[in-house]
DNA sequence: AACTTGACGGTCA
DNA sequence: ATGACCGCCAAGT
């Protein structure tokens, strides 16, 4: 079902830790590549309609570009948020990207 | 019912 | 390195 799928994009994007950030394809892929990674991109959509908070700003495309920022309440919310965890942005794009990188698959593989 | 759009990502020119 | 194109699939028009 596809509310599974969003579900269990929410579930990923709250298991993020303070400070760190990943990637809408990293997601999908830890998913399964059930979907594509505009599919993440959608459920991201519906995010804030979720009881429990997502924090939605730390996901960001694989370029480490801030592309969804307009949907949230202001225009640069989501990059104080990041920048308020320690994450150095320029441009709206994320300096040190790799280093605060969370690869779901890598770090809940096992 | 058909076409377009999109918080993406990878490949090719 | 930059830009265009394709695949992916749900939702909107």
């Amino acid at each position: 079902m596809s509310e599974d799928f969003f579900k269990n994009v929410y579930e990923i994007v709250r298991l993020i830790p303070y400070g760190r950030i990943t990637s809408y394809g990293a997601i999908a892929r830890y998913l399964g590549t059930a979907k594509s990674s505009r599919m993440v991109g959608w459920a991201m959509n519906g995010s804030h309609t979720q009881a429990e908070y997502v924090p939605a700003h730390r996901v960001v495309n694989r370029n480490g570009m801030l592309t969804g920022k307009h949907f949230f309440s202001g225009e640069n919310i989501m990059q104080e948020l990041l920048e308020n965890e320690g994450i150095v942005i320029e441009d709206d794009k994320i300096l040190n990207f790799q280093e605060r990188f969370w690869d779901p698959i890598k770090e809940l593989e096992l």
